[in-house]
DNA sequence: GGTAAGATCAGC
DNA sequence: CTGATCTTACCA
């Protein structure tokens, strides 16, 4: 049951297309060397350059640049102002290609998960301390949430994720055994522009999962339809 | 050197 | 629904 001792996913794991990649990382684990773990269930797929939507559409610019080296390493941006949103880079070296982690269950660890989301906001206000405690659900639900939950920051860009048990690794991927997640629904990715390829349907959601962000639950329409 | 937009979240 | 908050990339 120690997290540790899950095996881990290697290179080869990272290797492939973005969007299989993506698909076969729901229902690993994402795991840090402190104890915390937590089950992906949401993902995103973007695929380098042939991909509007992707940070590295314009080419290996300082911020992009993690994402052309080979697979397995995190790719960590800032975003909004205010957020860490971590990926790990896939496909073939040189492809830019990465998977944005969107939202997670939590497994263990959830101690320091709270602390980690709750630390450095104000909590109380005035009058008596309230002391609300922040549900389970709310941990890793979206990309920001879950950098903060797992104190990931712009620091930790460029760590290798597919190390493997030899080196002093700080975070990775295990397989914990458990049944692979029933169905998964594509849908749009969030929070594109129509001209950042906004109706590319590389969002991947475990059906039903009450641990993933609000987001389009359908896939996209065929065409044309214009649904909101 | 200036600026618009952005792979978001919490609170009202 | 909106405000917060600031980096990136692009234009002059």
């Amino acid at each position: 049951m120690a997290a540790k001792r899950w095996p881990r996913l290697g290179r080869e794991f990272f290797a492939g297309d973005a969007r299989d990649v993506a698909q076969q990382l729901l229902g690993n684990l994402l795991v840090r060397d402190d104890g915390r773990a937590a089950r992906l269930v949401e993902v995103e797929a973007y695929l380098g350059m042939d991909d509007p939507g992707s940070h590295a559409f314009r080419g290996p610019t300082p911020r992009a640049k993690i994402m052309f080296g080979p697979p397995g390493y995190l790719y960590v941006y800032f975003s909004y102002g205010m957020h860490w949103c971590a990926n790990v880079v896939c496909g073939p070296e040189g492809k830019a290609c990465a998977v944005l982690l969107r939202a997670a269950e939590p497994l263990q660890g959830l101690d320091l998960m709270r602390l980690a989301r709750s630390s450095g906001r104000r909590v109380g206000g005035d009058g008596p301390e309230k002391d609300k405690r922040m549900p389970d659900r709310d941990l890793c639900r979206g990309p920001g949430r879950l950098t903060e939950a797992f104190g990931v920051t712009g620091a930790d860009n460029g760590l290798d994720l597919a190390a493997g048990r030899r080196s002093p690794a700080r975070m990775w991927f295990a397989d914990d055994g458990a049944a692979a997640p029933g169905r998964v629904v594509a849908t749009r990715r969030v929070g594109l522009s129509k001209l950042r390829g906004a109706e590319l349907p590389w969002r991947y959601v475990v059906e039903g999962s009450p641990f993933a962000s609000r987001g389009p639950r359908q896939a996209p329409a065929p065409q044309g339809s214009v649904r909101r």
